[in-house]
DNA sequence: ATGAAAGCGCTAACAG
DNA sequence: CTGTTAGCGCTTTCAT
């Protein structure tokens, strides 16, 4: 079942079955109701790859992440189908999982494909690997890139302002040994918030001395609580590079008998949905994975559609905020809870 | 730059570097080493559209799951994905968010992609809208549907062997009064799993009479605590129709003071990869997502590759078990737990 | 406003 | 074993 028999059914060309399927609007109505009745009688689909092979355009974008398994994707993936859906595209999903061969798999996908445009929300990408759609100037979105060539839009996260926030939440409950879990310093995203973690430190005359390194997993999280309590000084508040981490050191928490809030204030990053659930709930800075789905996707299909090189606003930010939750307390001492026993 | 062009610098036919591109084995290897060159050289990519177009295979498969955010479903997703990649598939994701007219796009996406089979592991859809799919004799992947026609594999879950493994185990414990969050009823999966606490608790001579129902969601959860703790005779334990259930019940448990799980013990359905990060890890009757989506998938493939009706084996069952984390504990009464304070 | 016809990039007969 | 050629199903000039 095609076009043909369509035409054929509706005693009408090919060309205006075409057209009064895509709706242009000289059609005769007379002609385009026709049309539909057939179409609709024998459930006709018009086969996307005719259509993509003629037209130029695959109506496909893609999406590469780390992990869907990783909790902070699920939302962007989905924001990203329903705003794909929307506006008639499909999306291609793929994955890296941190893997150099899966990676590059992933650009050869995209390209066989014949997508329009590629958001790379992932942490941490080959740079050469992306030579290939860059080279075939394929509309490309980032996070946390520096400046690039045209037809390339990078988000920026503004990591300072949650951060801040956060130092400032312990700093206002006493807290003043403050720790900070760091995640992998190959990833620039998580040196940024390091980076972040220092500076607001700073700000407040608060020394960030305690900081150690984790990985953004929650075993890492689990083995940096361990590393905390070994310190001389413990301290008595930890913000984490991400939640996962936070969840680790939660996790671990619990097995040493030490109570969050009240022996420890815990604060995460990133605001994944499963943050709410642990228990207590846990305060975390926000940052909106819809809200850079959204973002991403708008980006993408703006510069889809931008025919020439004017060159726009290829720059947006996406600011973090603190969400109060259960995980953070006046500061209170380790010690003097060990004490008590 | 397309197959013409290659085929031009390597100065043979299309058809040679078409074979060549597709390792026919009969191509004399020195010609295929010069088209693989100029491919080599020139980064070129077949054009998958024109492919699917000409030979009627899109190397698509479709997955239709309920909401990507749900935490049941992303090890799925990465598993098939994971499974396409390596079979030279792609996959095209929808959700339906348990909206009809999202069941339907889905449905008319896959259509007009061209999908060579689907795999829908979602909690109910619309029967009739599949129609559509069974009237292009696509091949279709189910769980836990009745038996179906030719090209309609079903994934038979056997909810008992786990559910029960569970009852047996709070009984080992002295639990006698042991309640079942139930999930919606319109969903017969959720119905499975009520009638499998039934069995289970029949078997032993316990009586299932606290049972209120759930929606599966952790707000869902939370209630249902409530409803519980309302009850007369309070129970002791409590078997929830899924993990994000026993989340929400473990987290009003929280905000009401009850220590899980010296004060209630509780016991999940699925083991969803968040399961073992609660405090503390929640012990749940596993339904292997990857396992789950393996089946699917060879199914599917095995359906999509069986070129007449000769009907294989088209039932499979997954097989569930109890996982022991640290939710549960021996029977001991909320009130005594409340004449202590 | 409608139709005839060319052709998107590739594969698969078929001939040689 | 290799090349020539005819489409796959659709959109899009170009005439009419």
């Amino acid at each position: 079942m095609d076009l043909r028999e369509i035409a054929r059914r509706a005693k009408v060309s090919t060309a205006t079955v075409s057209r009064a399927i895509n709706h242009v609007s000289t059609v005769n109505p007379q002609l385009a109701k026709r049309v539909w009745k057939v179409v609709d009688e024998l459930g006709y689909f018009p086969n996307t790859q005719a259509r993509a092979l003629v037209s130029g355009r695959s109506r496909i974008l893609g999406l590469i992440v780390s992990e869907i398994t990783n909790p902070f994707f699920p939302e962007i993936v989905q924001t990203f189908e329903h705003l794909a859906v929307e506006n008639n595209y499909e999306i291609l999903l793929t994955s890296t999982v941190n893997d150099p061969k899966r990676m590059e798999q992933s650009v050869r996908r995209m390209i066989e494909r014949r997508v329009e445009g590629v958001a790379i929300l992932t942490f941490g990408m080959e740079e050469s690997l992306l030579e290939h759609l860059r080279f075939r100037k394929v509309p490309l979105v980032f996070v946390d890139v520096g400046p690039g060539a045209p037809g390339i839009v990078n988000i920026r996260i503004n990591y300072l302002n949650g951060i801040r926030q956060a130092v400032q939440h312990l700093a206002a409950l006493r807290h003043t040994r403050i720790a900070f879990v760091a995640g992998p310093p190959r990833l620039k995203s998580a040196l940024a918030r390091t980076e972040a973690f220092k500076a607001s430190m700073a700000e407040i005359g608060l020394l960030p001395e305690v900081i150690v390194t984790g990985d953004h997993t929650m075993e890492g999280g689990m083995r940096a609580l361990v590393e905390l309590l070994g310190a001389r000084d413990q301290p008595t508040a930890v913000v984490c590079s991400n939640d996962m981490t936070a969840i680790g050191v939660m996790r671990e928490a619990y097995d040493h008998g030490i109570t969050i809030p009240t022996d420890l204030s815990i604060v995460g990053f990133d605001d994944i949905r499963l943050a709410q659930f642990m228990t207590p709930p846990l305060t975390t800075v926000q940052m909106s994975q819809k809200e850079l789905a959204q973002i991403a996707f708008r980006a993408l299909l703006d510069e889809v559609g931008r025919e020439s090189r004017s060159t726009q606003k290829s720059e947006y930010e996406l600011i973090t905020s603190l969400i109060l939750r259960r995980s953070t307390a006046m500061a209170r001492l380790l010690n003097d809870a060990h004490r008590e026993q």
